[in-house]
DNA sequence: TTTGAAAATAGTAATAATTATTATTTTCAA
DNA sequence: TTGAAAATAATAATTATTACTATTTTCAAA
């Protein structure tokens, strides 16, 4: 039986008002204002709870630590190569992808996960 | 400068004979027939080395290890959620797809990476 | 062919990100 | 109220990977 807590109340709030993507090291930081005695784990916990529960999307980058996104609309993402720097992608979710990987595929595909990589506006004008 | 090694050449013969998608434990493991005294660093610092110079795929599913994909032809992934095995995806890469994600995104995007989710045919089978 | 500097290696230590453990505190239905 | 279940803070442990270092290998030039 899941049970109320403030902390996972305000982490939730936390990337509901903040979509910069940011890592639990992140949250974490900036939980420590409202919680001063906040554990880590504590924090990736709730993360990890809250993901479960699809109340925020986690963001697996590949290298670098996951990210996380209190918008669950589906949406892409985009990783600077440079700066690492995690963008949203204004597009719509591409269904016939989906449909068009699983025709020779023997399995089930239930979703998908793209990335796109290249440089964010600030490190292509060389910040 | 690069110099010729009997470890790094076998690392690369392996995976373009070995389409399975292996982790650097397993390829490390594999190794051991050939080289008992290789050392697993050998093995990461070659895996990357080749990876840098695109002579094979690193594919990172976002939990568990990195795997390396001797065929470089590019081709998407298949992620088994339940066993976590990796299969490739028999279909085209998807040009329209960048190219629309590029539309109103202000940076640069060069490229793309997608991995699908479902349940492999042993595991949708039960096993 | 030697030779010797650069690169690679094996072995090991260190790091980064995350999960597990545990004693204490909080939540909340009865 | 109360007390069992869940959550927490603090900390230890784990996983995957990278860094360090003394020794060995490679290979171009003598």
């Amino acid at each position: 039986m899941l049970k109320h807590s403030k902390q996972r109340e305000s982490i939730k709030q936390y990337l509901e008002t903040h979509y910069t993507h940011p890592t639990a090291e992140t949250v974490y930081l900036d939980m420590k204002e409202e919680f001063p005695n906040i554990s880590l784990g504590t924090v990736y916990r709730n993360l990890n709870l809250l993901a479960d529960m699809g109340e925020i999307i986690r963001i697996s980058s590949g290298n670098g630590p996951d990210r996380y996104d209190g918008n669950t609309k589906p949406h892409y993402h985009f990783i600077c190569s440079k700066c690492g720097d995690v963008l949203d992608i204004d597009m719509e979710p591409d269904t016939a992808f989906m449909a068009q990987a699983g025709k020779n595929f023997p399995g089930i595909i239930t979703g998908h996960v793209t990335h796109f990589f290249g440089y964010c506006p600030k490190c292509h004008k060389g910040n």
